[in-house]
DNA sequence: GTGGTCTAGACCACA
DNA sequence: GTGGTCTAGACCACG
């Protein structure tokens, strides 16, 4: 069950989140989705910073935000491992930022002008790209 | 149908956002449902920055924007008024930002762990809940 | 009620935690006993870390991830202030690190060989000394 | 009295704590609270090593650091003994060791806004049921 | 002035 | 080899 793997993920430069937040979002999709589950070994630090040809210390502070957030945990010398998978947010807060999202959602898109169901159809599109396997 | 209207917009000093790219949202939604049609006038730069009590430069950038994104025009000596409706961005442009749109909602939520049956639901409830006239 | 404070906070060379971990646990500490309130702003990055002789990037990486836990919120260019108060943590989590720390605590205990009627007795004193205002 | 017990304790991957660290507490814990006494022997580095499947240095380090405080003592070629009943730190050490361990207690519970009767109560809980024999 | 991010290079503890 | 931390200096956006 628990295994290695190269974690493909890859930085866009045209990308406006910083390095490391998209490295955070990359490994935080790749557990919501499954393809990391409870375990998985990250590639190391500096593994990860050469193949992306970016500062170690960016990739470092990546895990270590995802390490503070519980999703990654480290084994003294041997590298980051998945954490177990458990609810860390409150109802509450969990409800605020899907609050957040939407809002920021309608934002962007309604000035847009698409009709409502078109939008729909692709945000179900969206979800559904992302879940080949369950969502466990 | 012109008319002066008091702009109702309320900058909150937790949001993330700078101030700027509040009020550029603000307007910017006011127009896409319908709240501001064209001919509209907008507040001074002087009087809205005097409203919120914050800096008149920050006003006058965001106007700025909106400006250039087409949605307000200047008339001489007169003050700014909301544009005629009209394609304000290229088709490609346009796709280009629902797609980042949606990238960045499915980004924010599937984290979360809701399952994508409740997201569409609350979505669609965010959709209805601005459209008092048609979005079209 | 908001204010600005010199904010008093000492790092001491001989603690065996790392100095942005020492400013991350007393900011939250002095929120958690009422001693910054919400609205409160925060000391500069810069002006913290000259007054502390230390790297304003260490300085700015407690904040950040204070500013990642809920605790403070960044205005655009005017600063950090201490954010509403609020649930941030589900119930499980918040047992969690209640257990945690009393694991770690009686671990760290019992071996000096106090009996339990002494601990308990300054546990209760450390909690005390710390509260002169109401915990809100 | 003196008996050789296979040592129950299991290396948890998930704790933060480098592996020696696990052992010492471990160990240490099972003297004070009596479940190792005076003349009891402890499993071979190699032994041990095995059983939890680590490193044999790291048993060797954690052996070590437990002699040097006192906790074993080697009796040359026949293995490494629960040491005699002394009292190993001095008293100012005694006492700064569980200055730190309360103030490191409160750090980490206070920000979790549980009230101090609760926290208070657990404490106890706590210690009592880790003294089948008394701890004194 | 404010915070936010990245690079570069160093030193430490751990296995 | 692994991650963790700090310093130093640079550039950006924002007000």
């Amino acid at each position: 069950m628990a295994r290695t793997r190269p974690l493909m993920l890859q930085i866009a430069t045209g990308d406006p989140r910083p390095i490391a937040r998209q490295i955070i979002d990359a490994v935080r999709m790749q557990i919501a989705i499954g393809a990391l589950v409870h375990g998985d070994q990250l590639p190391s630090v500096r593994g990860l910073a050469q193949q992306l040809t970016i500062n170690p210390n960016t990739v470092a502070r990546a895990y270590a935000e995802l390490t503070t957030e519980g999703w990654l945990e480290a084994r003294q010398g041997m590298g980051l491992y998945v954490a177990a998978r458990r609810q860390r947010l409150s109802e509450g807060e969990r409800e605020r930022r899907l609050e957040d999202a939407i809002g920021r959602f309608v934002h962007d898109v309604v000035p847009l002008g698409y009709p409502p169901e078109a939008v729909r159809q692709r945000v179900d599109a969206a979800f559904q790209n992302l879940t080949p396997r369950k969502t466990a």
